[in-house]
DNA sequence: CTGGACTACGATCCTTTGAGGCAA
DNA sequence: GTTGCCTCTTTGGATCGTAGTCCA
């Protein structure tokens, strides 16, 4: 408002001279007016405001929420690809060939040798160690820690998005292949500079075996090979970093890298003096994987070996980089350089991996224990489930969704390549916070509709269940019940264990209201124990009545939407002074409602002149429902008795407007109804196929005639000059 | 100084049965 | 006289997600 400039009032030019006395005039006789002062504090708050990033609009929230999923749905077809790569035999054959033979046949071990099945366990724990620290301490490297899945802020992938070259449908679907392949190459150009990784085939992988290093997905993906080569029952397991759809807190750009490394690193490298701006630098220097600090206290007598074991390695590794004979070090993978075509400031380079938890890693199943054991053999620890879970919510690894894929049914499956690695979400055993922080993450429940990841699991799940799936099952249960209550008020919100009565929807009643424990003072009730109330007419609308002698279950201010109802309400609150109240009930309150059946085929109406029909069996006893446009006459003509069936309403203007589905009669009179309505929907038809035709002729005649005057005009006056065309005729 | 709680604001969902006038 | 169509009218409140502010 204030920096519009208004004409004073419509006075006309001449009279500028007079305006300008006013002081604050211009010469052109219009002047600014300040309404309402405003310092320049208010008016740069109020332009900040202005400013301000807006909340993501449905539209948008929607979008992301599309883009969540489809991200989801390919980050679990692609583990599943990379999931029956492991299976590969050749692959699997060449790992196993480069196996130490000590380390397999550590797990041969016999019932009928160890009969004591804690022994069999010890000895399975301590053979599966032995793998892990082999391959990640002597066998295999991570080459780049940049490499490797990671969850990216929405923006960050908006820019990935908006540099590349916009396609044209055509250009999708393939018809052009060349820059089809162009745009593709662009594409994977701006992957891989930020840190994604293309393999073609399990021949890639093959590759890393050979070459002994590879990114930490890789690394983790031959573990899984390596395992099932060994005869083991070997997960692969993966947790998706899909694309956030929630919109992010906005950090402060100046915060953003200390923000991005998390706890976990800074706490493993305590001591080493303050974090400087050259921390990049010197994780740079870094070339080892982290040495997991837990090795020794799980492994006891082992240490030393694996001290010693760790020197020469190293030392191994280092020779390794420097030998200038070795022909995979030419072909380390470096980040392309920068293509000075694509002018993306944002463009740096990808943040270092080494400090986050792994997106894939590895569950063995322990017969003797009939549990699946997580494995990371990246860092080479075994039994640390809560060793995955990274400590910030918004860094570069999440979890949301953790997927474990197995190999397959039977070795029938893998040999005869049908649909093998079934898979199941195993998040449970690796969240701390399920129901608190994780679920909330994911997408939200809609009402009425089925849970969309329920939905998409269902589809990876082995059709028969197995005794250790329901074993598992019972096991991620007892997890999370055991998970506790929530620390913060928030984390009572929607979870799926506990409520707190505060976050209770309107039409929620918790019952039995057992309390099961406290929150700062307030009761927690377990979620089970809510139900979901209505009110008794709200119940009529599902064809449910509410049984005699039940009160309500809790009371509520009415809601009034229409106009007439408002108006009632204002009524009764001027007149009792308190506003109208109504019941809910619980659905065991109530059963269905059946109508009191018809007599002598007359057919009862309600005072808005019609039959409630919201359900099939809100039908009365000896009544049909002709569902049919119009039928309502017909039967009025034939004097039969009739409701027009009212099956829903349809909602505009503060005003419910009832939707009639055809007509109610006794059963008797359906012959004669449906006879009479057939016959007038032949004769409807019919009169209006002869006003069809009618129309027609006449356009014909219109046009003929038209065609005759143009002919006569023509004959008359036309000659060589342009006489006009036949619009111009029917003019 | 950090993080949880609270608050403001906008979006969305819930709601659930006209009357009068005019022309065909 | 009946029927069908058009127009008029008025615009809440609970709840949720987001982002900013406040305070322990």
């Amino acid at each position: 408002m204030a920096d519009n400039a208004w004409p004073r009032s419509p006075r006309t030019s001449d009279e500028g001279a007079e305006l300008s006395d006013s002081g604050q005039s211009s010469e052109n006789g219009v002047i600014h007016l300040e309404i309402g002062g405003e310092t320049a504090e208010e008016k740069e708050k109020r332009l900040a405001w202005a400013l301000r990033k807006k909340p993501l609009t449905s539209k948008d929230r929607a979008l992301r929420l599309e883009a969540h999923k489809t991200h989801v749905i390919a980050l679990l077809a692609s583990a599943r690809i990379r999931n029956r790569w492991c299976n590969n035999m050749l692959l699997k054959a060449r790992l196993l060939s480069l196996l130490p033979h000590p380390l397999q046949s550590a797990f041969n071990i016999p019932p009928s040798r160890f009969p004591d099945r804690a022994q069999r366990s010890r000895l399975f724990f301590d053979a599966l160690q032995s793998l892990a620290t082999w391959w990640s301490q002597s066998f295999f490297d991570v080459s780049d820690d940049t490499l490797g899945l990671r969850t990216r802020p929405w923006d960050e992938v908006q820019g990935i998005v908006d540099a590349l070259p916009r396609l044209t449908r055509r250009e999708i679907l393939g018809t052009s292949f060349g820059s089809r392949g162009d745009s593709l190459d662009e594409l994977e150009k701006l992957s891989t500079n930020s840190g994604g990784e293309r393999l073609r085939s399990p021949n890639s992988l093959m590759k890393k075996v050979l070459q002994q290093e590879g990114s930490r997905d890789v690394m983790a993906q031959l573990f899984v090979a390596l395992a099932r080569a060994c005869g083991l029952g070997a997960r692969l397991v993966t947790s998706l970093q899909a694309i956030p759809w929630r919109a992010e807190k906005q950090s402060t750009p100046k915060k953003k890298k200390g923000a991005g490394r998390n706890g976990q690193s800074l706490a493993s490298r305590q001591g080493n003096g303050p974090a400087s701006d050259n921390e990049d630098d010197e994780e740079d220097d870094m070339e080892e994987v982290p040495i997991p600090s837990h090795t020794e206290d799980s492994d006891g007598g082992k240490a030393p070996r694996n001290n010693t074991k760790k020197a020469t390695i190293r030392q191994a590794g280092r020779r390794r980089h420097i030998d200038p004979a070795d022909v995979y070090r030419l072909r380390a993978p470096k980040p392309p350089p920068q293509t000075p075509s694509t002018p993306t400031a944002a463009r740096k380079r990808p943040e270092l991996l080494s400090n986050q938890p792994p997106v894939f890693w590895c569950e063995i199943y322990s017969r003797s224990d009939q549990r699946w054991i997580p494995v990371d053999p990246v860092r080479g620890t075994i039994r640390k489930k809560s060793h995955f879970e990274p400590v910030s919510d918004n860094g570069s690894v999440r979890m949301l969704y953790v997927v474990a894929y197995e190999e397959g049914e039977s070795r029938r499956d893998v040999v005869s390549n049908t649909p093998d690695g079934h898979a199941r979400d195993v998040t449970l055993r690796y969240t701390k916070n399920f129901g608190a922080k994780t679920s909330k993450l994911r997408v939200p429940l809609r009402k009425d509709e089925e849970d969309w990841w329920s939905e998409i699991t269902a589809f990876l799940q082995r059709p028969n269940r197995l005794q250790r799936d329901e074993l598992e099952d019972a096991e991620l249960e007892t997890s999370q019940f055991s998970e506790g209550m929530p620390l913060h008020l928030n984390g009572f919100k929607d979870h799926p264990i506990y409520v707190l009565e505060r976050h209770l929807k309107r039409e929620e009643v918790i019952t039995p209201k057992r309390e099961i424990g406290r929150f700062k003072g307030e009761p927690v009730y377990r979620r089970s124990n809510v139900v979901s109330c209505k009110t008794a007419e709200n119940w009529m609308r599902l064809g449910r009545r509410v049984k005699n002698k039940e009160e309500p279950l809790k009371w509520v201010k009415q809601r009034a939407v229409t106009l007439q109802k408002r108006r009632m309400q204002e009524l009764a609150l001027q007149e009792r002074g308190e506003a109208v109240q109504q019941g809910l009930y619980a659905q065991w309150q109530t059963d269905v409602y059946i109508p009191p059946p018809i007599h002598n085929g007359e057919i009862p109406q309600n005072s808005f002149g019609n039959i409630d029909l919201y359900a099939p069996t809100m039908l009365p006893a000896g009544a049909v429902h002709l569902p049919y446009k119009g039928i309502a006459k017909v039967a009025k003509a034939l004097t039969i008795s009739y409701a027009e069936a009212c099956t829903g309403f349809e909602f505009k203007k503060q005003r419910a407007i009832p939707v009639i589905t055809g007509i109610v009669v006794a059963k008797e009179n359906e012959r004669i109804v449906l006879d009479a309505y057939w016959e007038s929907a032949a004769a409807a038809e019919s009169r209006e196929r002869v006003k069809k035709e009618e129309r027609a002729l006449k356009r014909w005649v219109k046009l003929i005639n038209g065609l005759r005057v143009r002919a006569r005009l023509q004959e008359e006056y036309g000659g060589s000059g342009q006489v006009g065309t036949a619009d111009s005729a029917f003019r």
